[in-house]
Order: C-alpha cells, then sequence, then structure tokens
RNA sequence: GCCCCUGUAGCUCAGUGGAUAGAGCAUCUGACUUCUAAUCAGAGGGCCACAGGUUCGAAUCCUGUCAGGGGUGCCA
C-alpha cells in the first residue's frame, strides 16, 4: 500500500539527515500521515515537520524542505513539495495508481482484509434483551452496530465470534413467566391475581393461547407446578424464536447463544464468586454480598440478602466465563446508554479477576426514542406500548433500516420518527450506492452480451480525472477497515461507501465505458468497472445490505 | 448533588490536533435521442451553544457556564 510505501521513503529521509548529524530520535509512523481533504494538497500529507522541528531547534518549513531534498526519484511518488506551514505533500503517479485495478480484482472478495498472524479471538455480544417479549425499534440499532462492527473486526483480520446473551435467569423472567401463568389461570376461568409491575402487552396472551391449542390436554389434568414450568419454557421459546426471526429479517447472524442458567448450572459462577472472595474484592454487609468500591463507600451487591444473585453477579460469571474458559483476548460489550452506569463496576470487576481491563470494551450506544404522530413515544415492554422490529423492517425493509442505524455514530442520540421513515424510505441515501451497484451490474451485462473479453487491457488509457478519483476512493477501502477496527465506529462505512458511489456515478456520467470507435478504451474502462464492483460489493457485504444487480 | 453522552447549514447528521469546516434532505438554476436521470454539474445557506485556556495550528484537547438526553447501590 501507499501509506507504508511513503513511510519508508520519509524514514530513510530522515535516517539521511542523522548521518548528517541531526539529533532525529523519531520516526515516522501512520499517525503522521494523513489525506489532505483538498486534491490540491496531493493524495497524501505528512505532518512531521511541524510537530518535531522544535525539537531540532529548526524552523518547521526549513526541516520540511531538508527532509524532501532527500528524497530520491520514486516508481510511486509523482511530486513531493512543502507548503506552508510545514506539510509534506505527495502525489502519486497514475501508473501506480491503474495498476492497482488489476490488484483489487485479482483480491475480489479478500480485498481490503488484513490478516492478522496473533490470531486474536474477539468476542462481540450485542442486543441480548431479556427473552420477555418482541424486539422493538431501539433494539435494531446495537443489532446494527454490532452485526456490521463484527463484520469490520474479520476483514481486520481477527477472529470474531458474535455472541447474543439470553438473560434467562433472574427476576425479570421470573416476572414474565408469572405473568404468562396470570393470564393462563384468567383464560381457563381460574382464581388468578396479576403480578404487580407485571407484563402486560397483548402477546403475553397471544402466547398463552397459542400454548392452550397445542396443548388441550392441560385443562384436564390441571397440576399448578408442572403446568407452570411448560408454560414457562414454551413463552422462553417461542419469543427466542421471534427473537431470532427477527434478526434474520435484518441480516444479523450470531454464532453463539449463550444461555445465563448455564453459568449456574456449569460451575462457572461458583468459580467466578470463589475468585473473588479469595482476593477479598467481596464484602458482607447487611446480610448481603458486595462487590467493593476501592475508592469510596460505592460498593455493589452481588448476592442479595435473600440469596439470589443480582445481575451484576450473573455478568461477574458471564465474563468470567469469557475470558477464562473461553480465553477471548478481547470482548466488546454493545450496551444502550441506559446500563452505562455499570461501566465502573465491570471494569473494576475485570481487573479482579486478573484480567487487563482494556481487553474488555464497552461499546454504549444512545437511546434512540420514538416519535409517531408528531409524538414522543415512551416505549416500555412491560406496558406493551410498543413499535416492534418486525413492523419496522415491513415497513421500510432491512436495507434502509440498518442504513438509517448505521449512519449515525452510536454516541449521538436519535430521534426515530416513524412517519418520516416511512414517506422517506424512497429517497433513502442507501439507494444511492444500491444504485451505483445496479448501474455497474448494467455494464458488465451489456460487454457480457456483446462478448468484449476485458480481462487484460491496457490500463495505461486510463488518465481521466473521474477515472483516476474512483480509483483513489477504490485504495482507501483498506484503510477504511483498518481505521473503524481501531475506532469501533462502524458508522464511517456509510460514509465512505456513499463517498465512493459518489465518484462512480461521476465517472459514469464524464466517461462512456462501451463504445464501438473505441474498443481498446472500452476493455481499460471495462476492467476498471470491474472493479469498482469489487470495492462496492465489499462495502455493501459489510453493511450487510442487499447487492440489487437491478434496479 | 454526582457520573456518562450530546450541542456543527432551515432539517437529519459526518468531521476523535492540520490547509478555505463537509454530506444528504429541503430551496433555486442547468444537463436525458445515453452502458438505468433512483444520476450529474452549479448556487445560496455557518459567531462549529457560550466564555476562557493549552500551541506553530482547536469544531476537535483542558476548565467553567448554559441547554437536551441517560444513569445514580438488594431493577435489568
Amino acid at each position: 500500500m501507499f501509506v507504508e510505501h511513503i513511510i519508508k521513503i520519509l524514514n530513510n529521509s530522515l535516517l539521511d539527515l542523522k548521518k548528517e548529524g541531526l539529533k532525529i530520535e523519531f520516526e515516522i509512523d501512520n499517525s503522521l500521515l494523513e489525506k489532505p481533504q483538498k486534491s490540491i494538497h496531493g493524495d497524501y500529507a505528512c505532518t512531521i515537520a511541524m510537530k518535531f522541528a522544535h525539537k531540532l531547534k529548526l524552523k518547521p518549513i526549513d526541516f520540511a524542505n531538508s527532509i524532501v531534498e532527500k528524497i530520491k526519484d520514486d516508481h510511486i511518488i509523482d511530486k513531493v513539495w512543502v507548503q506552508k506551514p510545514g506539510f509534506i505533500n505527495f502525489s502519486i503517479k497514475n501508473t501506480a495508481l491503474v495498476e492497482q485495478v488489476n490488484k483489487i480484482i485479482e483480491h475480489d472478495e479478500s480485498f481490503g482484509d488484513f490478516i492478522r498472524p496473533s490470531k486474536e479471538k474477539i468476542q462481540i455480544e450485542f442486543v441480548s434483551v431479556n427473552p420477555t417479549g418482541p424486539l422493538h425499534v431501539g433494539h435494531a440499532r446495537g443489532a446494527v452496530i454490532g452485526s456490521t462492527l463484527a463484520n469490520v473486526l474479520e476483514s481486520a483480520g481477527y477472529i470474531v465470534e458474535r455472541e447474543y446473551y439470553i438473560n434467562d435467569a433472574g427476576k425479570q423472567i421470573k416476572l414474565f413467566n408469572d405473568s404468562l401463568f396470570a393470564r393462563l389461570l384468567e383464560i381457563l376461568g381460574k382464581e388468578n391475581e396479576f403480578p404487580e409491575d407485571g407484563y402486560v402487552g397483548s402477546y403475553v396472551v397471544d402466547i398463552v393461547k397459542e400454548f392452550l391449542e397445542k396443548n388441550n390436554h392441560v385443562v384436564e389434568n390441571f397440576d399448578h407446578e408442572n403446568i407452570y414450568d411448560r408454560l414457562s419454557e414454551f413463552g422462553m421459546n417461542y419469543v427466542l424464536d421471534s427473537i431470532k426471526e427477527d434478526m434474520k429479517e435484518l441480516k444479523v447472524n450470531y454464532d453463539v447463544w449463550f444461555s445465563e442458567n448455564d453459568l449456574y448450572k456449569n460451575g462457572d459462577f461458583n468459580e467466578a464468586i470463589d475468585l473473588l472472595k479469595n482476593n477479598g474484592s467481596l464484602i458482607d454487609l447487611d446480610g448481603a454480598v458486595w462487590f467493593k468500591s476501592e475508592n469510596d463507600d460505592n460498593h455493589k451487591v452481588v448476592i442479595r440478602s435473600n440469596g439470589d444473585p443480582t445481575y451484576f453477579a450473573s455478568d461477574i460469571a458471564y465474563h468470567y466465563n469469557k475470558f477464562i474458559k473461553r480465553k477471548f483476548n478481547k470482548v466488546i460489550d454493545i450496551w444502550g446508554a441506559d446500563h452505562q452506569g455499570q461501566i465502573p463496576f465491570m471494569k473494576s470487576m475485570i481487573e479482579k479477576i486478573g484480567i487487563d481491563k482494556d481487553n474488555l470494551n464497552l461499546l454504549i450506544y444512545q437511546l434512540v426514542t420514538l416519535k409517531r404522530d408528531g409524538e414522543i413515544v415512551r416505549i416500555s415492554k412491560r406496558t406493551g406500548d410498543l413499535i416492534t422490529f418486525k413492523e419496522l423492517i415491513e415497513d421500510v425493509g432491512s436495507d434502509v433500516c440498518r442504513f438509517f442505524f448505521l449512519s449515525r455514530a452510536s454516541e449521538s442520540q436519535m430521534e426515530f420518527d416513524i412517519d418520516l421513515a416511512k414517506k422517506e424510505s424512497e429517497d433513502n441515501p442507501v439507494y444511492y450506492i444500491q444504485y451505483a451497484y445496479a448501474r455497474i451490474c448494467g455494464i458488465l451485462r451489456l460487454a457480457d452480451e456483446k462478448g468484449i473479453d476485458y480481462s487484460n487491457p491496457d490500463l495505461n488509457l486510463i488518465s481521466e480525472n473521474s477515472e483516476l478519483d474512483m480509483i483513489r476512493k477504490m485504495i482507501t477501502l483498506p484503510e477504511v477497515i483498518l481505521k473503524i477496527s481501531e475506532t469501533l465506529g462502524p458508522h464511517q462505512l456509510t460514509y465512505f461507501a456513499t463517498e465512493f458511489a459518489n465518484s462512480f456515478h461521476l465517472f459514469y456520467q464524464n466517461c462512456r465505458v462501451i463504445s464501438e470507435e473505441d474498443l481498446e478504451m472500452s476493455k481499460s474502462r471495462l476492467r476498471l468497472v470491474q472493479a469498482a464492483k469489487v470495492v462496492l460489493a465489499k462495502y455493501l457485504t459489510l453493511m450487510g445490505l442487499n447487492k440489487p444487480e437491478r434496479m
């Protein structure tokens, strides 16, 4: 890649200056090389002169000039020049750019992928909603961020495992089961008491009705305990199936569905608690067991005075399992902002089980507020007032939905206006990108019909600005993947993909690809279009979007 | 009270120390006898919430203020 090449050239230059007596104790790396916003500033720019000139008691511009003087002619660099405060600007030779077209096509689907010898294992856990009801639109955000980030990390060379944590233990699920049972008794005309704060959504009744349909005989041999357990199991599976179905619709795949209950069955819970007990991280207070805070009295309950473990207790066992048992090098948990208060406890707990806290990344996304008929809708699963995931996907489609959630940074709060989303789904920017893809397919289809062989054309015929600019955009894909894998900000994909689509549409406007008059040029441009298809396909795949061949 | 996130064009949002702050939508002007006009070109539109500070250089980092959202120990 050009970046590495330029860094090498610059470091060689520094080495020469060092030999001449300059006291240089630094090297140039990625962070000192940037892409200028304006093309008049070249393809790459180095800022080292401005950052380090003062250490050598030189003016930035003089230091920059002395670096540039040492740079020799090169097969990739077209021009090097120094500008204003001390930027060192580089432009790439057209011949070098054009060569990239073949490389992209050779890599095909793997273009942009990195190979990491370290084989780091990353687990990414997202959504993980209580299986007590259908997913709503807010959950779609976490699903889209998580699944896309997983795709990018995989491309960046990590071994990635996508996981859904099923909270099938604890208070909420008990409450849900109680709600189910109360509804069952109600339907059967038996005496019942609906639990306080129970789940009143109509889907609860639907589940019970379906349970009754499939288990006609329960009425005859009514055995309280037995029926309660069977109904609970039925309810859980019912909800889980609907979650799985929703995820499939939104193109979200999981490798593992992990049950919270297993942590208690397989001994992880006891092991983790023992570990913390033994190293003095837990204290007894008021009959409960607490995770000790080191700085203040802000301790956190792990085991309630009635003996029940809290959700945090499960989280301790769960992360013990992730790091110690399953040996993930890094773990990314994607949480809604309503859980953000847990971060300090999680970080501190990770250290206590003997893991570097930087290996746990808690990615928080701000909550989605819903708007319908111009009014903010409060979403609550318990009261049943919700707009479901399913409803949303049926209305606007998975592509629009994914793109919408993906195009905002996770730390920005968003207002989801249902009416607006439905109305504007037709001129959603996602179609801009897909349309470019469809156009590419159209061109290649025509070339095939005409029987044109463009497998080995003269790429040096490519010389128009819109052609070369498109290549420049193509080769940024690996940089984009690397950047996102570092910043964990998958929203960047939408912007770079749009920018690339724009460069294609511009090219399309300016350059006729298939023309009877100039067959050689046609072949070169077809090859270019083929490379564009590879890049666009990669963007669409990473984002989990469809690749329509016609629109 | 304390902690976290946010405040950038009329609207929705990018821009995690670089050059004249960008995109989509909306508004206005121009381009279809075409490999798909779901496109392209151009115009207008900004005290980057406010006030200080850090440095060659700040929308970006630090401090304070204001505004919106979230959290705040036996819920998850």
